[in-house]
DNA sequence: TTTTTTGTTCATTTTTTCTTGAACAAACAG
DNA sequence: CTGTTTGTTCAAGAAAAAATGAACAAAAAA
C-alpha cells in the first residue's frame, strides 16, 4: 500500500543519464551476437528471485523481472527483449525501465549501428537497495519533517494546548531528525559491504 | 504491494507478552480517568503524520492510527477506544493491534478493576522500525538465501549450463549472506541512535 | 445456567495498485 | 514528404491488499 511508485507524469523522459556501453567488463558468455531466446527454467527461477527481492521493498514484479533479466544476462538489452523475453506489455516495461533509470540500477547504453535503446543493469543490487532509499525513502523523511515543524509552530500559536501533545510532537521531531541524518550512514554501509 | 502483512491465520491469540501497567513512567497530563472524547484537529494530524511513517513501511493505515494513537495519548487505551474514537472497525483494530504487538511496538497491559484489554505503546518509533526489520524484513532474506542455495544446488548438478549463470547466482548468493549478517547491525544502530 | 461484555475470525466489499494495450509522439529511413 | 521502427502515455481492466461487519468464542457477571 500507499507507495506511488508511478506518480505524477513527468513532462519529458529527456536524456537520463546515457552512458557509452562497455565500461563494465563484459562477461566472456554473453560477448557474440544477441540472441533472442526464451528464458529456461533456472533463469526463470532467478528472475523470481528478484520478484520476491523488489517485492521485499514493494516494488511491482515488472520492476524485479527486468532487473532480474539485465542481472543475469550481464549485457545490455534492447527494449523489446523485455517484453518479449518476459511476456510482458510494452507499458509495464517502459515504467519498469524508467524507474529503475531513477534509482540508478540501470542505465541506458548506445550500441552502434543499433537504433534502439539498450540497458544494463549495475553488478550490485545494492545500487537498487541504495537508489531505492536516496530517491523514495530520503524524500519522504523530508516531508515528514517538514510537517511535524509545521504542526509544532502551530500548536505554539495555540492557547490551551494540552502539554502530553506538545512534548510527543517535539521528541518526534527530534528522532525524524535524527532518522534523515541516518539514512545515509545505512546507505553508505550499504556500499562498502558489497 | 506484496508484503503480506497479514497472511495464515494462527490459532490461539495466546497470553502475547503480557505485562502490568506502570512500568512506563506516566506522563503527568494522561493520569486521573480515562475519559473517551473525539480526536481534536492537532491529534487528528499527528495520527495522520503516523499513517504516513508507517506506510513508509507499507503498513496499512489503521496500523498507523492505531500506533499513533496510542503515541500521543502516552497511557494505556481498551480496545474500544481505538474502535470509537479512530472509527475504525473491530476487525482492523484486532488485527492492526495483533501486527503491533508481533513486531513488540506495543503491549498489552492489565488495569486492575477493568476486564478489557489495555494497550501501550513503546514511546520510540524505533521500536516499530526495528521490530518490523526483525519480524517481517529478516525471514524473508532467510528464505531468499535459501532460494538460491537450492537453485545452486540444481545448478550443480545440471551439465551445460551458463556459466555466466553459475556466476551470477553464486555472486548473488555472497551478497544475500552479507546482507542478513548486516540487517541486525542496522537494527542495532536504529537503537543506540534513539 | 443464562446473559453480557470483550474481542477474534474470516467471507465479502471497498480501495488501491499494477498491468495492459491502443493512441500517440519522436526519430530515422526510404 | 511518407512510411516504419521504437518507445511513451494514460484510460480502463485485472489483481492484490485492506477494511468491514456479522458470526462466533471466551470469560466474567448475573
Amino acid at each position: 500500500m500507499r507507495l506511488a511508485l508511478f506518480p505524477g507524469r513527468r513532462k519529458a523522459p529527456a536524456a537520463n543519464g546515457r552512458a557509452v556501453a562497455g565500461h563494465l567488463p563484459a562477461p566472456k558468455s554473453s560477448e557474440g551476437p544477441l540472441v533472442t531466446r526464451p528464458l529456461n527454467a533456472s533463469e526463470r527461477e532467478l528472475v523470481e528471485w528478484f520478484v520476491d527481492f523488489t517485492a521485499l521493498m514493494s516494488l511491482p514484479a515488472s520492476v524485479g523481472q527486468i532487473y532480474g533479466l539485465l542481472y543475469l544476462s550481464g549485457r545490455p538489452l534492447p527494449f523489446d527483449n523485455f517484453v518479449e523475453r518476459l511476456g510482458i506489455s510494452k507499458g509495464s516495461a517502459s515504467q519498469g525501465l524508467k524507474f529503475l533509470r531513477t534509482l540508478g540500477a540501470v542505465r541506458v547504453v548506445s550500441i552502434a549501428g543499433d537504433r534502439r535503446e539498450f540497458y544494463e543493469a549495475e553488478i550490485s543490487p545494492t545500487r537498487l537497495v541504495a537508489g531505492f532509499l536516496k530517491e523514495k525513502v530520503q524524500p519522504r523523511l523530508k516531508a515528514s519533517d517538514d510537517r511535524l515543524a509545521r504542526l509544532k509552530k502551530n500548536l505554539q500559536e495555540m492557547e490551551s494546548v494540552d502539554p502530553l501533545l506538545t512534548e510527543r510532537v517535539h521528541r518526534l521531531h527530534v528522532w525524524n531528525q535524527r532518522a534523515r541524518q541516518f539514512l545515509p550512514v545505512v546507505s553508505g554501509l550499504v556500499k562498502i559491504r558489497t
